[in-house]
DNA sequence: GTTGTATTCAACCATTCAGTTGAGGAAGGA
DNA sequence: TCCTTCCTCAACTGAATGGTTGAATACAAC
């Protein structure tokens, strides 16, 4: 379903690599050459990338001779952005929801320390 | 620095799982034992779900005894959409703009092959 | 036809990852 | 104290991933 393509553009866009081809295919098209050409990596590595990223339809390829330009298609990340916005509001919602409430229990009860969380893993 | 949260965050919602994790999250704060119980897996395998929303900084995680509840963190979302619209708004533009000029060249010259989209984007 | 260029396919290797089981630590309740 | 609950750590396994090299395909140009 959707939530199978959702899978793949956020794994798509885990690789830093990946992302920088996204980057540099806002500005505009290119082919796997160009594409590969900044990197330290083989022609076929990038093809490879390029592959991943059209799986997800985060890009499209059309044929030009022996050429393969590679698009950016912007409409796939409005479905990330929907997921992402979703959520993020909700728990932003819950958030302003709960403060409102600590600071109606402040004054009425003094402060202890309820809610001490603290961030797991400083790496 | 940042690319590599980035690429962490990307990753820990690239599994479905997770992404239902947060899901439930955005809802209200559990417990790993609370998070378990909807799936099919041992709970040590939600623990290290956990651990990598944690270690993305999608989650934090506080004490209360022996339980350690899990909450969502809202802001690190930002720094996704934030990523995802600047590459999302370049390309709609750059696509609104060769949509212009081949409006234009549309009124000049009949159109030959279509659906081959090419643009050279030599630097 | 032959050569050259652009890209992908195939097989392989090392690493990472999601799952497992088993053990252990920390806290509450008997 | 002993027992139970909640959670994490450690070690293992099989699958997926990112990289490599070498061969194959497709097209252009000579």
């Amino acid at each position: 379903m959707d939530d199978d393509q959702l899978s793949r553009i956020f794994a798509a866009l885990a690789d830093p690599t990946r992302r920088d081809m996204v980057a540099r295919l806002a500005v505009g098209d290119a082919t796997v050459g160009e594409l590969a050409d900044p990197y330290d990596v083989s022609v076929q590595a990038v093809s490879k990338h390029i592959k991943v990223l059209a799986d997800a339809g985060l890009v499209s390829q059309s044929k030009d001779a022996q050429r393969r330009p590679c698009h950016l298609e912007a409409k796939v990340f409005d479905l990330m952005t929907k997921w992402i916005e979703r959520y993020r509001q909700q728990a932003q919602q819950r958030y302003e929801r709960l403060d409102a409430v600590l600071a109606e229990m402040r004054s009425d009860e003094q402060p202890s320390d309820r809610g001490n969380r603290q961030q797991g893993a400083a790496s």
